[in-house]
This record gives structure tokens, sequence and C-alpha cells, in this order.
DNA sequence: TGAATACAGAATGTATACATTGCGTATTCA
DNA sequence: TGAATACGCAATGTATACATTCTGTATTCA
């Protein structure tokens, strides 16, 4: 039938497994996907085969699929690894990316922008995660890239719990977030690798202070070469 | 028919893209693979989707599937990237590790050293990738395991190109590779995170020897955080 | 002669019918 | 009454037929 029903079914689950309308762990029902998006059993299939390899669903044998579960120990390892490769992806984006590849950047920015100063929680959420999406892709380093996608899940479904319409201290934090995004866009198109980093360290200590309620381990050690005779090792 | 086929038929595909007896960029037949194997297109097709989603594969829309390509540029990009991944998730495979996971893992190094000291150079290969997936399951990270497997998928790959029946030299690194691997079950047995990294960059620069006649650019600093006034920021 | 279009064939995508597996319930026997 | 087994329904997996899309080639018209 159509391929855009399909688009629009896959596009559709991906959204509402990122704004929780779907909860982690909850199962799928097949048929009523079907009904809902007009199609049949065959390309349904397809698409959680699709979501399950980008990390949104897990498949067992012989059982339906079930959207990634958030549970506690791998909470600890999102915030361990998080800062690591947010940084190092935005230091590649910054040295690879092409000129083309910034024009869209600024769209999703803008985008975001009206979203999160309109207050709408969930769409910003969204935006945000296509926005460090658009960055990862510019790095062009498809290992990295898994990594920061199946981040980039988890970190969207937290933020969507803490969302709230707009305690004052939220609003600032927006605020801020929004002005880290412009300036990250600046330095990615600039070269400046350095800066980035920065940035990005800071992004995220703005996101992990709200994130963290939840759980708080040490992160993991940013630099594994700790003694200095090894630093000429690789 | 028997879910055994279509298990056979996933693996097969999987250790013929690893051994490169299918060539990066290749197309795949499904009709061919359907006859080989006594499928139907249905499961032969789920099981594209899900080589695509572990990156063995890519496909496009409308067009067949193709093995994942081993460009100049992504070359770059996994010397640029592997130390990192290596090394932070040996550091977590040693910290994380249960007690029942040993054992497979020594069972998988000692096929190995039979493989290896047999000079099958290819099953020695895949059972290399064998274990430093099992390394990466035991770190207990699945945001890191994503980038892991897609990092060995490639360096199996290529692996498979320089290994070669037994020149004097190829030999004396197999057998430090497999000491290697040795002493890496036993830092990860005794919880010794920063033994396991020492090793686990001995090991990368042991490969990396055999695959740098490809390109050799520099690797990525392993520490974003470059003052130190910015150590506790995270 | 060159380019454009239309047609044919193959390959990809979809729908549906059928087979198999797993799970819950009910019934029976000790 | 309790436990075990057998039965049935629902859901997952597979096969096949059909629809659509792409690609290469040939033919026609300028």
């Amino acid at each position: 039938m159509a391929p855009d029903r399909k688009t629009q079914c896959l596009e559709d689950l991906r959204m509402r497994i990122l704004r929780q309308e779907i909860a982690p762990g909850a199962d799928l029902d097949e048929a009523a996907i079907c009904a809902e998006y007009g199609l049949s059993r065959t390309p349904v299939r397809e698409i959680f085969q699709r979501l399950a390899g980008e990390g949104y669903l897990t498949q067992g044998q012989n059982r339906g699929p079930k959207v990634a579960s958030m549970d506690l120990p791998v909470m600890r390892m999102f915030f361990q690894t998080a800062p690591m490769i947010y940084a190092n992806v935005a230091r590649l984006a910054a040295e690879n990316r092409r000129a083309d590849e910034i024009a869209p950047l600024k769209a999703t920015q803008e985008a975001f922008r009206a979203a999160a100063e309109a207050g709408d929680a969930g769409q910003a959420a969204l935006l945000n995660h296509r926005f460090h999406r658009q960055t990862g892709e510019m790095a062009h380093n498809p290992y990295l890239l898994a990594s920061l996608n199946r981040m980039l899940i988890d970190h969207t479904r937290l933020s969507q719990t803490f969302y709230r319409p707009a305690s004052e201290d939220e609003t600032a934090r927006v605020r801020a977030a929004i002005d880290h995004h412009d300036a990250m866009i600046a330095a990615i198109e600039a070269h400046d690798a350095d800066g980035i980093v920065d940035l990005t360290i800071e992004h995220w200590n703005l996101s992990r202070d709200r994130l963290e309620r939840f759980v708080t381990p040490d992160p993991l050690p940013l630099d594994v070469l700790s003694k200095e005779d090894r630093t000429n090792a690789v």
C-alpha cells in the first residue's frame, strides 16, 4: 500500500517510545498496530525488527516485542558513559562536519527553540533528541554513533519524566540549554573542537542535574591513560 | 520449518561476512540464500533486517541488502576510536563481571588457543572476535557494547586480510595475543580494572601493528578533559 | 545520430492463509 | 482437594501469491 503509512508507523512508534507514551518494558500488540495503521503483519514486523536494531525494542524467541527497559543497573551505565560518548562525538563533529550539514542543524535548533519557549516540553525533548542525533551524524563515525543513538533514546525518555510545565528553575535551565545549542552550532561551524568539548560537558552537567535524582554513580574516568608514560603509547 | 535452518543461516552469513567470503560492499542475492537454506523469503528478509541492525549490512529503500563497506574514511574512524572503546569496555568488564561469566570466556580462549596454534587463521580470527564480544557483554553496558560490536565486525574483517599461514613474525604475534588473552582473563577475574586497561592497550597496539598498513591517523585523545580544573566538573 | 520514452523483466514490498508454538484453563484421577 | 495432564485459544513464525517499483534495453521521433 502506501509506503507513507509504514514510514509514519515507524516514526510514530519511535516518538511514542521516546515520550514514554509506551512505557519501558511494555509489550507491543502487533495486531493493534496493524489495525491502527492499516498495514498487514509483514511490514509491521519489519518495523519491529528495525526498532529492535536501533535499541528501542527487544525481541525474544516466540515472544512479542518489548519496549527496551530502563532498569537501575542500566541507568548507572548511562550516567557513567554519557559524558565520554557525548564529548568525543562532539569533538569529531567539529572536526569532520560538512558545510551542507550546518543548515539542517540550525533548522532543528530553531524548531527546538520555538517548542521550548512555547513550553511544549514533550516536543522540545524530541527536538533536542534530533539536534544531538544530527550532531552525531556530523561526526561521521559509525562506531560512536551506535553508542550515541542508544544513549539518546534513554536520555530523551528520562528527560520526559522530568519535564514539568514550567517551574521557575526549569525555565532558566531550558533557556541555558537553548544557548548551549547556539554556541555548539557556532563551534561546529568554526571547527572549534576544544570549544565544543567544553560546551558539551557543560551541557551534560545541565542535563545531569535534572536527571540525577535517579541514580548518580561516579562517571567513567574519561582518561583511560592515567599515567604520563603511556600518553604516547597510542 | 525447522528454526535451526534459520539460525544457521543467520550465523553462516555473519561468519561469511566476517571472513570476507562475502566482500564489503557486495549485494546479497535473496533468492539464492532462500534456495541454499530451504527457507522462504519472509524469514530470510527478517535475517537481513537483523544483520542490518547489528551493522553487518545496510539496506536502502527498494534496494537489496549490501554488506557494510569499509571505505577509507570509516577506517580512519576505526583506528581513532578503537582504543578508547576497547579500554573502557575492558575496565567495565573487570568491574562488573559476574562469576558465572568467567567459565565461558575461558572456554572460548581455549578454542582460540587451539585454532591459533594449529595455524587456522580464519577460525582464530572468529574466536578472537567471540572472545572480545564476551568480554564486552561482561561490561554490562549496552551503550558501549553497541560501539564495540560494530568495531569488532570491522576488526575481524581487517584481521582476515592480514592473517597469513605462518610467517615467523606472525607466529610470534599470535603467541603474544594468546598470552594477552590469558592475562586479561586473570585481570577480569581479579577485578583488576587498571591492569586490564594496560593489557588492552598493549593488545590493541599489537593488532594495530598488523592493521596499520591501511590507514594510520592519530587516535582520538582518550582524555577529553585536558585541563586539570575540569577534572572534578563531572 | 542522439536523446527520450515506453516496455519488459527482475527484484523489492505487501497481503493473506497456514503451521507451529506457548500459555492458560479445565477436567480427571489419585 | 490437590496436582498433573490434556485440550483449546491466542500469538508467533512461515510460505506463497500478488502488487509495486526499479532498471536496462529497444524503439521511435526529432
